[in-house]
DNA sequence: ATGAAAGCGCTAACAC
DNA sequence: GTGTTAGCGCTTTCAT
């Protein structure tokens, strides 16, 4: 089909309709002052001629584009989906669309991204994480539009932040597997600075383990992010290869702990018998699998939704001063049989 | 720090750098003729005052925005995330940029997204599935840009298409699982029109079934997509309830599959001894869990890339009259230990 | 309730 | 190689 005459402008609909482009303009807004009788005649113009409004000169001419930018590191991740979707739905009714894009987990490929996304002048901007290159933060931070940071409590935020403690969130685990007797705990992953939220949970799990006067040096290595389940499942063999007597492992996010558990099930190790798996992110498959296994809950359609509602309140109130506000979260513990026997449950 | 004071323009920058506007508009594009020192003062002067291109404005002047639209069912699902991937990478270094949305599996919402993301005047837009509203269809057939439509073969394409048969491929797994002396064989999902893909794949089992003069009467009712791993689980106690003598079941997709097989897991149902289990997408899950399930790969992000390529192809030419063109893949059958006994694997 | 004029930030087209 | 002019499609502002 591929008509390639370009599309009607405005000013045709006008025409169309024997009114001035500027009317036509305000029979687009909801709110502007148009006849109604006006305004139907607009609308049926516009159809029938198969216009459809030019937002990126609406944008241009308000300075006001309705994008707000998103940064991720992965697509393929159902936690930054579920905080993309939580974005999605909380700007919707306002009239803003997401603009996404993702790095791969890279410093510099984030700040390519985040160049090219201020490129189209979005109104706000929520990145995943509180670590950036330089020119990363000095065009954040003079983009002169509200910045969310998130996923991350960062020691010093370029603006606002929805997060939470990483390191926490091992801190849950490792004391909730304390409680159930073990004491021989590896972690698996987060051994790469790439992977900035990992590399905390790692450093998490390292000081309660020390704090509770425990062995902290079972640390299985994990290559860079995207970390994949066959990962998790080579990284627990390793593992079990150098410390037999392992009793329970921490892992850096729930494929891992998937993998491990599953390559628990083909050397013939009972889960949570010989040895408790724990996981992180509160995917579905953490929920189904057998055992299901024991998580945390990092709320991430929360961290989406609660992104956007600072996102519009930045945008309305002219509160310039008392910017820089943090939102911590509350990760949940999912206490399931990978770390708990079944009687005790 | 959300700083307040409008970003730069290129005006700013050609009075820092002493030249005019045009230059500074030449020195951003790689192929424009500048003098080098020019060139290289102006990247300085840009940087000193932290400009950033406004691409909204340059895409009007230009008539290019460089963006492509691209609609999925769902942020949340690996299949659709490794398509978008690959469109992402076939872009790139063409400087395009990926708008994404999604339709939550409604064509209703589709119309609306595919209006919305229009009004971004990409300059091509690649949706999935073959099925749209009829407004939803003038929109794409007069919006005078490539569409492509993906995931399907859709009977009558509004222009390019880049898929597969969803029904063969269950017809692959059908056979397969005859080949392996299965003949009591049920379809977990694609019970809703809603989900286009999952009742092709369906229809396929049905007809399939039905040309080996086997029962295809076994299908098992999900609810509306995005169906989950416990929906899959829930499906197959179902089944088993109203016929127990099941001995193979295929699924609609590889998480409806795995939540059948920890079903099987949990009511003693030996796979695939007792049931023989199979389901769609490859996605990691089942080639890593006990037993692995056999799959077919869609070849997802080939799907992507081949979509970029498609567009590429047709934003140079000029051949606005041999369009209409359908790719069709070969979807991929992986045979893994959830048909096939160990021994004879 | 509607219209006219000016301009958003950039680039196409042409001059020099 | 660089500058000038005009204008992309819309909205702001002010007038009526």
């Amino acid at each position: 089909m591929k008509s390639a005459r370009k599309p009607p402008t405005m000013a045709d609909v006008a025409r169309e309709a024997g009114v001035s482009p500027m009317t036509v303009s305000r029979a687009f807004k909801s709110d502007a002052y148009v006849n109604d009788e006006t305004r139907r005649a607009i609308l049926l113009a516009a159809d029938r001629l198969g216009y459809v409004m030019d937002s990126m000169a609406s944008g241009l001419s308000s300075r006001k584009t309705g994008f707000v930018a998103v940064t991720i590191p992965s697509i393929n991740n159902a936690n930054f989906a579920d905080t993309v979707r939580g974005l999605t739905d909380g700007l919707l009714d306002k009239g803003l669309q997401v603009l996404l894009g993702y790095t791969n987990y890279s410093l510099e490929e984030e700040e390519r991204l985040v160049r090219q996304l201020l490129t189209r002048r979005p109104e706000a901007i929520v990145v995943t994480g509180g670590k950036h290159t330089g020119k990363c933060r000095a065009m954040l931070e003079n983009a002169g539009i509200p910045v969310i940071e998130t996923w991350d409590l960062p020691p010093d935020p370029i603006d606002s932040v929805v997060g939470f403690s990483n390191a926490e969130a091992s801190a849950m685990i490792v004391r909730h597997l304390v409680s159930t007797g073990r004491s021989k705990i590896a972690f698996l992953g987060g051994d790469t600075s790439r992977d900035t939220r990992g590399f905390d949970r790692r450093r998490g799990f390292v000081r309660t383990m020390q704090e509770l006067k425990l062995d902290a040096t079972r640390l299985a290595e994990i290559g860079p992010p995207p970390i994949s389940m066959r990962e998790g499942a080579d990284a627990l063999a390793r593992l079990m290869a150098k410390w037999p007597d392992t009793e329970a492992v921490v892992c850096v996010s729930d494929l891992v702990a998937y993998g491990a558990l599953t390559e628990c099930q083909r050397l013939g190790i009972e889960v949570p018998g010989e040895m408790a798996v724990a996981g992180f992110g509160a995917y579905e498959i953490s929920d189904i699998c057998v055992p299901p296994i024991t998580s945390v809950d990092p709320h991430c359609y929360q961290i989406g939704l609660l992104s956007a509602g600072r996102i519009l309140e930045l945008l309305s109130d002219e509160e310039d001063g008392k910017s820089h506000r943090q939102t911590v979260l509350d990760p949940g513990l999912l206490i399931r049989a990978s770390t708990v026997s079944p009687e005790k449950a």
